[in-house]
DNA sequence: TACTAACTAATTGCGCGCAATAAAACAGTG
DNA sequence: CACTGTTTTATTGCGCGCAATTAGTTAGTA
């Protein structure tokens, strides 16, 4: 049972897009992460990046860019503004001044505490079944795993 | 069947998280629009703001800023240099000079021909069962219905 | 030692994205 | 008409996001 074709232009719809609900979704989720990040002084990616060293501890530039896809231009001035902050201390490896080591303060790992109220507070932003929310998270990271 | 509950912190691992493959999957897919929409001298976000007036016609800056969830600070400087490329035209109506109308140009009409290969060019992108997309496509709606 | 190539991060430039504020036009009321 | 409040868009300020370029470090090679 097929949906007969009736305008070639319909592929310029917005409702037929993927790509439209991705984007205005993600938008809007990380436009309510904002109001519990602001209590952290975080951005979101600024916060995403925070759970990264808080996971896995230290790591340069690099190794770090690619657990949260993100480049130097992004990451570079971030980065600062964390040490800035105080969060983090960026330093360069003796063995290979190229790279970037960055790893928490003691103040940026104290945050992982106060942290713990963002996803206290996000829970039921979404007030849909966890079924849904499983599934849809299984099917962005297929498409990511797809795209790599 | 449950997972035993191991570290509190757990809900601030970057794999439990919902909004991470939704942020880290719009950014992805966005850029892949990039080189399609290069040739015609679009942004992203261009391109969706041109397919809401391909569809609907002109419009005013708030009517459209509803359809594509966009605010003035984001429109108003867009919307400029679409003006400034040819393919809008911007005015006041003369019943209400608050509002800007926004409506192609002949040029902006004429693109609509040339966007037909943006979703030939992205057909594949995501190399996924239509069914997964489709379904996808369904979750994220409700997502975005839901916090509305 | 020089020379070259590869690697890693920083910088530059431009366009969002959005909260906050400002400015202009309109509508309603006494 | 003057005054007040609302509506609508524009502006400001800051932080991404990313392609492209630059700069510094390291490694490899003659």
């Amino acid at each position: 049972m097929e949906s007969l074709p009736q305008d070639k232009y319909d592929v310029l719809k917005l409702e037929n897009q993927l790509c439209f609900p991705l984007y205005a979704c993600a938008k809007e989720v990380i436009r309510r992460y904002r109001e519990p990040l602001d209590a952290l002084g975080l951005t979101y990616t600024q916060y995403i990046v925070m759970m990264v060293f808080w996971e896995f501890g230290g790591m340069t530039e690099g190794e770090l860019g690619e657990k949260v896809r993100l480049d130097s231009g992004t990451l570079a001035p971030l980065l600062k503004r964390l040490e800035k902050q105080g969060l983090v201390k960026r330093s360069r490896p003796e063995d290979n001044e190229r790279k970037l080591f960055v790893c928490l303060t003691d103040e940026g790992k104290a945050l992982k505490e106060k942290a713990l109220t963002v996803p206290e507070a996000m829970r039921g932003c979404i007030d849909l079944p966890v079924e849904d929310l499983i599934l849809l998270k299984m099917l962005l990271e297929k498409v990511l795993a797809q795209m790599d």
